[in-house]
DNA sequence: CAACAATGATGGCACCGTATACATCCGACT
DNA sequence: AGTCGGATGTATACGGTGCCATCATTGTTG
């Protein structure tokens, strides 16, 4: 006969209150971990319950599956993206400035997390993808569209269709912390300034 | 006792010269049908060989794993990238018509092959990932890069670091095709314009 | 024509994801 | 207070997969 629980780490501290507290919440913070260091490919639902000392069954629930599991911690991400960018775009200044932080915001997210923005895309795309992704990623948007609607309003940004606009920077942004975790990536922050400026400014000479 | 090829389809056209053939491009080819339709999370070799009428190790002779398969594939969708991207380029004309010339080309292979250039990205981020991928991506770079010197040299680009420019330029390409397959698809195409035009002339009212 | 290298086949191993049946524990209700 | 139900975790089993070692066949080449 063994412990009941044979975790090395848990159950001295702390007063686990019960079974084992929490997992789902171990589990998608072990997936984060396990994500960023090794690929999302090697990712194991059964090393997962291992690390969290449970057996190999006890995700199941938590989690209808393994996509499910991955599925809600790219919800998590968006959630957490979404929040930092909205607190970029809070900050008042010029469309510049604005731009600036919601570039910084974006490129600092995927520089702290690159493996977990690469899953959020890759689940973004798989068939038949949650309806709480794609209102995720619709929220993002608007995130990026309400800065360019304002700006629009008080004739600090060219008029045109806001949707348009927003898609192009929303674009622009994604493509280049997409970028940013396969070249050199501190080097792409010192770039965004100029970044920014290009797409202020446009590439047809003033 | 079975006949040493069962495969349904093959074997009475074309006299197939011997053993398989070609395997390997058989490989390849089914990747690429599987990728299409399924995930590239749902791609098995052993469903690939018995695709190819051949047992479940003989894919093995021809890579030396699941990942050296992918990134192979990749490899091809890179090249073949490029090579749309180059003719796109040769066209000539104003940079306008070049840049909306590049955007199409790159939209619209994200529209003919959705998984593959998600799985070129996927392969492009993946730790100790082959040289020739990252050969294949400077090469990308580089024919994005090429106009933009050009139109710089006679005047008709603004100047700045032409490095920055293009890295600009692509990551829009790129952030634009990775929604294209995610939002309204074809409605993206008849976007394209006038995101061309936000790029040309910027977000400030002129 | 004989030896060799390339290609494919067979079988085995460890691991994975998932489903089912069983055990345990918390909390709520009478 | 005591019991019962549902939530959580366990045990076991099945089909599938990637990879490896070994054996068989085929085409080529000296």
């Amino acid at each position: 006969m063994m412990a009941p629980y044979t975790s090395d780490y848990a159950g001295a501290m702390a007063h686990r209150p019960y079974h084992h507290g929490d997992l789902r919440a171990a589990l998608l913070e072990g997936a984060e971990r396990a994500l960023a260091e090794q690929g999302p490919e090697a990712l194991s639902l059964r090393e997962l319950a291992r690390r969290a000392g449970v057996s190999h069954a006890a995700p199941g629930r938590h989690f209808r599956g393994k996509n499910h599991l991955l599925d809600t911690l790219a919800l998590t991400g968006f959630e957490r993206l979404d929040t930092r960018l909205g607190e970029a775009v809070e900050e008042p200044g010029d469309p510049r400035s604005r731009l600036l932080a919601l570039a910084r915001g974006y490129v600092g997210f995927a520089l702290d997390h690159p493996a977990l923005l690469e899953l959020m895309y890759t689940r973004k795309h798989t068939p038949s993808r949650p309806d709480e992704l794609t209102a995720a990623v619709g929220r993002l948007v608007e995130t990026v569209l309400r800065p360019v609607t304002e700006g629009q309003e008080e004739g600090s940004i060219a008029p045109g269709d806001p949707g348009t606009i927003a898609l192009t920077v929303a674009a622009t942004l994604h493509g280049l912390a997409s970028y940013a975790d396969a070249d050199s990536l501190r080097e792409l922050e010192d770039h965004l300034p100029a970044v920014v400026d290009l797409l202020m400014s446009g590439l047809l000479p003033r």
